[in-house]
DNA sequence: CACTGCTCGTTTGTCTCACTAACAATCGCG
DNA sequence: CGCGATTGTTAGTGAGACAAACGAGCAGTG
């Protein structure tokens, strides 16, 4: 079983960065897992000074979008299950960028509202965003985004 | 500060799966990152039985299609950083799916096959991966998804 | 030749995230 | 009331990304 050790043979040339892949490059999930690769990389980037997460900034939004918001609903809304919701919402609660409270209508849920400080750093956050999708964008036209977009939610929903 | 808490309000009906996100919707990487999580988590549920993950495939495909890769090589066709590939060769050669050998030319590379073992397990990888790509193609027509991956590739090239 | 800068593999540590399994409190319904 | 389902919660496991450092080997220069 050494005998692959024991041929000593030339590694490939170097890859030049753009090298085919071969038969893999016909799987959508490949590409797909690199561009979401690429687009999270350019995100941490953007981000880095404000040290938030995708799906951080993703929660922030959602919770100032909708008043009270249950866990369950972020959770249903990004896909995630409760333990991974609870994660993140905990995280952000540290750092004092949100506040749980009691539901009058159901002792079970809770109301999720940001704080003064998680508003004033979602509005930050959102400046980031313009400019990572117009990095993101500028690649496409107009139409092309909208159709890349609807081939995305139709993967999704 | 604790205002939050004590305003007792209704909390928002339950989202019925599909509910609209607001204006977040509007952001390209938002859908990718939705999209690709329903992928991965097809591709996990189609692969549970392997105790493959995407990387792993990936990674085990390419080393099959190329003669004595090195890791760097990989790494740069993943788009990872080598901390990375070494901790997913690591992985597979513990399994015994692939060895590592010493470069001819080399002598800082290594060669990188897969092992009879490994080949077997991609044969069957690449079996589940026809069902998981058909599962995601299922929504496209083929020329949806060429667009589709025309536009993917844009973003990670 | 020695020196220098770079590359490659490797280790260590930190971090985010996903998922599972369990549990208590609560709700809705018969 | 009692039962099943839902919600938040905790604990544990695991994959993956990244940074920082190190030794070994490579190539080019003087």
């Amino acid at each position: 079983m050494k005998k692959y050790q024991e041929l000593l043979v030339p590694t490939t040339p170097p890859a030049d960065g753009d090298a085919d892949v071969g038969e893999i490059g016909s799987i959508v999930g490949f590409h797909l897992r690199l561009a979401h690769g690429a687009v999270y990389r350019h995100f941490s980037e953007t981000f880095a000074d404000l040290g938030l997460t995708q799906k951080q900034v993703s929660i922030l939004w959602l919770i100032d979008d909708r008043v009270d918001v249950a866990q369950t609903d972020l959770a249903q809304l990004m896909r995630m299950d409760r333990a991974t919701t609870m994660a993140i919402v905990n995280r952000l609660q540290a750092r004092k960028l949100l506040l749980r409270g009691k539901s009058a209508t159901d002792g079970r849920k809770q109301t999720l509202n940001l704080t003064d400080e998680g508003r004033a750093i979602l509005e930050r956050a959102k400046l980031a965003i313009r400019d990572h999708e117009a990095w993101l964008k500028s690649r496409f036209t107009d139409k092309e985004v909208n159709k890349l977009i609807e081939l995305l939610t139709r993967i999704h929903e």
